[in-house]
Parts: structure tokens; C-alpha cells; sequence
DNA sequence: CCTCCTAATGGAAACGTTTCCACCTATATC
DNA sequence: GATATAGGTGGAAACGTTTCCATTAGGAGG
């Protein structure tokens, strides 16, 4: 049982030739029963299987499709690669995974890699789309392609969350709880184009509500000197009430340096997360967050690029205020009105907005 | 730019042979200098990549491997995933990756599906390892394979912890603190031979200490009715003071249904739970656990599975005590002693059992 | 000038499929 | 009984590589 069985082993046992093995497993063209018979009972003898890769050569399809993250320890991106890969499965399909630990070199190299291995398509997410050499590549090869929680320029398709939009909903309601002085916290803001959207959208959606321009906390690691940075930065801006945290671990982080510090969460300090993790609503306080659904959208990049590859109709992007909704959580408190005072800044119970549906 | 350019243009761009091509480009045998310099600029004007097709065809190797796990949504896997990914690709290898949700058959098909592919090997996470029609198809074609959080049968190389010596410890934990009566939490019981192994050996645990043997608390889903499955289960069982949840997870789920139900964990019940997730030292009470580390024994399985296909020596497996190390945390407290009264019972400080090296 | 050796090169087979085309054999039709 | 027709069947080319082998060219040594 040295190597395994090919097509002509089973031709040979069965006594014909390998096309008529070829037409009688594939279904494809005509055969008599008694061959039939034969090459279907020297097939289990040998235990034959098809190569894929013989297949691949002769038809130029591999039925794999490329998927590059930055990491799937990121709850987030596994659940999105999760959902991708189940829609491949479905159609046939199966997923060749890169994570790149957000480095663009290595975003480069897999997609290079990935181009060598011929996969049918690519889902991707970059760090900057606009300074992509490996998304240049594919789109110059015309590979079908989605993007993947990056915002996509002009004519891409693109499964993202609007960042910017969020962002602002963030703002909106820290200022419907009369949160009026705010900070938001993030980390490695150069390398992802995700984390600088959302701080401009805050900004934005600050400057709006006249509020004073969010106060930037910028760390370079989750890890415990972060209550340290914390305590520095709530000093430097005493008056801040409203945190924006650019990730739900980072949010969960900020609740455990504040607790040490014996920060009052929300009491001294609301919180809003972004992501929706699971966890963020089995802990108590419970986060409010900006929830995600990670799986559609990894799911919905794929089938776009089946549709692209079997040229069927692409499913509809979702619009982009339906990529996201806020979740309340007990990590954010209405602060009494100042000036003005009107019912709203009362409660916010998560039934006030539900989640929408996102296909 | 209809078709990828292939070995044939570049020779003839080059006015050579394909040998030729080969040769240069592979380093692979004497080239002119001449030679050498035309056919880089015909491969630079061509933008030329190798078909790793064609090419696996030809050397019957793909320098892929498969990986098989339930849902990379759990981040166990996931990071195990990851960190066999990373092996991986150092050694230019790529992962193809086929979550199984659980689901034995899915599990088959996933398997029969990676042998037609022809990868070169295979990582996997069966449910039970003793009655998996994918692993024996594996071994019946001696496919360089490493089995994954599954412990091996004789002779079988398998990256796992070791889940019935991890559930012992726990049982030894909740002795050395005095809990006598005590509860496992676990969900799904006989699709995953793992939550058995952690139910028999804490039922052992507890055996070895007369302990009482563990109440069983069996749920069929994580969510809200979980709390009212809690409230019955303590009511029957009114002097359980510490419970073993089979993930971290399911004890994360329990603090927050005991909170929902006015217990006081660590006051009223003390909570220990399985596999050290990230989130369980950002909460309040953190959470005790056993402490695993994914990443280790993925990267140990590709690094198995590479050392097969390339017949170099095995990376050494850890020792079966080294996989796991009991974390302590505040969803564990000890209980005053009854009859006897040494100091063992005090604090649990994590710095008396230290994680233990697993390479 | 002839021979020998080495370096450089190209042709062709092989890897495992699919599919086109040609062939053969019955059976039906005239 | 000859001819058309259809259903079965096998041979061979093609897909993109690598590599063995044969061939050529060119220089060194006699």
C-alpha cells in the first residue's frame, strides 16, 4: 500500500480504459451496467479516491478559496473565518487560513502564496487597504475577491462593519447620557485603518454634539502597566466620565485597571466597547458595546466570491447602518442632566435598540 | 492578461527551453550568466508565478496540511489553530481548515476530503478518538497525522492535555480548601470523550479524598434557562459549596446565573474552570482554572507532523503533568476548616503553583 | 588538428485527471 | 441484407511542473 491508487490502477482492475472509469464515477457520459459494475467494485478493492490535484491541473480550478486575517485569537476574526468557511463547505469549497499577526509584510506574502497555490478566490482583511501591495496583486490578476472589515474604495465589494458610522452612534449616545467630556482608548492606532476610523468617527460624532473633543489614550500594550497609563491619563483629563474603548478586550481591560484603581464602573466612568464578544455580556457590570455580527459577514464575503467564481448573482451588501447596533450594558450610566433636562437620559435598556438584522 | 503566464512562455519570452526555466529559477542545475539574466527579465515582464499545481503534481507533495477541529468560536481551538498555523507556514507550509462543528460525520467528510486534496498531513480534533471512521482512514494510509486535545490510543502521537490527571488536580484543590461536597458542570456529554475524561477524573478525585461524589449538573444549552437549571441543581443539592465547570466558559456562565440568583461566588459557592481563556483574568472575581496553552500543543502537532513528513526527530511530547497548570484565582475561596485545622486552608496564591513549562 | 572533458542547453517523459474524437458493435430501419 | 443510428468504449492530448538524458558548444591538452 505504498502509493495510493490512481485512475489508471482502477482502470487496469476494472479491465477498461480510464475514460470509462473517468465517465462511470463522475456520472458524465454513458456506461454499461456491467462496467458499471466492475470499476465501481475495483474502486472500493483499491479504496480509490480522486487526486484534487491532477483534477486541478486538468480543469485550472482549485475549489479553494484564500482567506487572510490578522488573527484568529481575535474572537472576532475566528468567527468571521468560521462563517466563511462554512459557506465554502457548502458550495464544495474548502479554506486555505493565513493569519499575519497584523504585519503587512506578511499580508504580502500570503497573498502571494496564495496566488502560487492558485486558490479560485480571496477573502481578506489588511491592515491598510489603500497601501496594499498584496491587494494590488489581486486585483490586477482580477482574482475575485472580498474584502473583509476593511472599508472598501471605490467599485470593491466589501463585508465590513462602518466604522465611522459606529464611531459617531458612539458618540451620539455618550451625548444622550450627557457625557460631555470623553476619551478614547486604542492601541497601535498606524498599522489598522479600522482603529483610526473609529476614533475619527468619535470625533466627529463629538464635534457635532459640541461636545469637547475626545482625549486620545494611546497604549502600546494591553498588559498590566496599562492601569498605570490609565491612572496618568484620567489625572491628565479629571473630568472625562465617558471611555470609548476600539475593541471589547480593551474595553474589558480598561474595567479591570479601573477596578484597581478603585475607579467606579460606571459609576466614576462609562464605558462602551466595540465588537459585541460574547463574554462582554457575562461579566457584570455587562459591556455596552457596539455589536457585530462577525459570522454574516464572513459568510456573506464568501458567497460573494462564489458568485463571482460561478458567476450567479452576488448577494446584497448589507446597508451600512445594518452592519452594526449599539448594545446597551450596565458599563455605561446616564449622567444627571446638567442644563437642559429632558426625559431621555434615563434608562437605556436594551430593548430600545434592537439588533438589526443584518441579511 | 487572460491566463497566468506558465514555464512555456517565460522560455519562449526567453528564447530558451523550460528546463532552462526551471533550472534558473529553482537554482537547480548550471545556467549561463546570459541565460540566467533573460529569462529573470522575461519573468519580471510576465509577472510569472509557479502553479504549485502543476508543481504538486509532479513532486506528489503539496505542502499543505489539514487541520480538523470542532469551531474555531471556542478560542481554545482557536489558538491552537493558530499556533499551528504559524509552524506551518515558517516551514512553508500552508493549513487548509475545516471546522466540524461537533458533528461526526462532519468529521468524516471533513477527513475524506483533506486525503482527496492530498495534503501531506493531517491535525485533527475528533470527538472520540476510539470510534472516529476519519482517523482510521487516516491510519489505514499511514498519512502523517497528529491528533489534537484528543488523547492518543497506544502508540498514537497526540497533542492534549492531559484532561483526566487536570480534573484530579481540581478535585485536589477543592480538598486542600476544604470543599467536601461538590458539583461538575458539563454540557453535551457524549459527543466529546474530553468532558467525559474531566467528569471521571474528578469523580476520581474526589474518590481518592471521600470527597462526596461529584453532583452532576447536565445542561443542553449555555443560555438563560441555564440560571433557573442552576437554582434546581443547588436546591437539590444544598451543601455543594464548589463547582467544576467542564470550560471556562460554562464557569463564566455559572458566576453570572449565581449572580442573577444572589450567590455569592467565591462566598457562597466557589467556582473552578478549564482551559485559561484570556477573559477569566479580566473579571471580578478572576477566575481559578486549570491553564492550558493552546498555542503550545498546536504548534507541537505541526511541528509532529513536519518532523513525519521530512523524517528529521519529533519535537519531544511534554510530560502529561506539563500540559496543564492549576491557575488559582477569586472564584475560589478556601472554607474554614471542620475537624482538622492545618494551615493549608488560607490563601491560594497563584505564585504556589506556577505555570508549568510546556516546551 | 584531433580528442576529450565539462558546462550549458533542450527534448521528452512522467505525474493524475478530463474530454475530444474515433472506433466498434448491436439494433432498428428500409 | 445493406445501411443508418445509437450506445459503449478506449486512445491520446492537454493542463504546468521537474528531471533524466542526450546533444551541443567550446576550451584544454595532446
Amino acid at each position: 500500500m505504498g502509493q495510493a491508487a490512481t485512475i489508471k490502477d482502477v482502470a487496469q482492475r476494472a479491465g477498461c480504459g480510464v475514460a470509462t472509469v473517468s465517465r462511470v464515477l463522475n456520472g458524465t457520459g454513458p456506461a454499461s451496467t456491467k462496467m458499471r459494475e466492475k470499476v465501481l467494485a475495483a474502486v472500493k478493492e483499491l479504496d480509490f479516491y480522486f487526486s484534487e490535484v491532477g483534477r486541478s491541473l486538468q480543469s485550472s480550478t482549485t475549489r479553494t478559496i484564500g482567506c487572510v486575517v490578522p488573527s484568529i485569537e481575535n474572537p472576532v476574526y475566528a468567527d468571521a473565518v468560521q462563517g466563511a468557511q462554512e459557506v465554502c463547505l457548502e458550495a464544495g469549497y474548502q479554506m486555505l487560513l493565513i493569519c499575519t499577526n497584523y504585519n503587512a509584510e506578511m499580508e504580502t506574502h500570503a497573498i502571494r502564496t496564495l496566488i502560487a497555490k492558485q486558490v479560485d478566490g480571496i477573502i481578506l482583511t489588511v491592515g491598510d487597504v489603500q497601501n496594499s501591495e498584496g491587494f494590488e496583486m489581486i486585483r490586477a490578476r482580477k482574482l475575485p475577491h472580498s474584502l473583509l472589515y476593511n472599508t472598501a474604495p471605490e467599485g470593491q465589494t466589501s463585508w465590513a462593519v462602518d466604522d465611522h458610522a459606529a464611531a459617531v452612534k458612539v458618540a451620539d449616545v455618550f451625548f444622550a447620557n450627557n457625557h460631555k467630556h470623553t476619551g478614547f482608548f486604542g492601541l497601535d492606532f498606524l498599522s489598522s485603518d479600522r482603529a483610526r476610523q473609529r476614533f475619527e468617527g468619535f470625533a466627529e460624532g463629538c464635534a457635532h454634539h459640541k461636545m469637547t473633543p475626545p482625549a486620545l489614550l494611546e497604549v502600546d500594550d494591553d498588559g498590566d502597566d496599562l492601569t498605570l497609563q490609565l491612572d496618568a491619563f484620567l489625572k491628565r483629563h479629571p473630568n472625562i466620565t465617558g471611555l470609548f474603548a476600539s475593541n471589547d478586550y480593551r474595553a474589558l481591560a480598561a474595567i479591570r485597571s479601573a477596578r484597581q484603581l478603585s475607579i467606579d464602573v460606571p459609576g466614576d466612568l462609562s464605558i462602551i466597547g466595540f465588537d459585541g464578544i460574547k463574554v462582554g455580556q457575562m461579566i457584570d457590570p455587562t459591556l455596552a458595546t457596539i455589536a457585530t455580527s462577525p459570522r454574516t459577514l464572513g459568510a456573506g464575503a464568501s458567497q460573494t466570491i462564489l458568485s463571482m467564481i460561478n458567476g450567479s448573482t452576488p448577494p446584497i451588501l448589507p446597508h451600512k447602518e445594518q452592519t452594526f447596533s449599539f448594545r446597551a450594558g450596565g458599563s455605561l450610566m446616564p449622567l444627571a442632566a446638567e442644563s437642559k433636562d429632558d426625559g431621555k437620559v434615563t434608562a437605556f435598556p436594551s430593548s430600545t435598540t434592537k439588533p438589526t438584522r443584518l441579511l
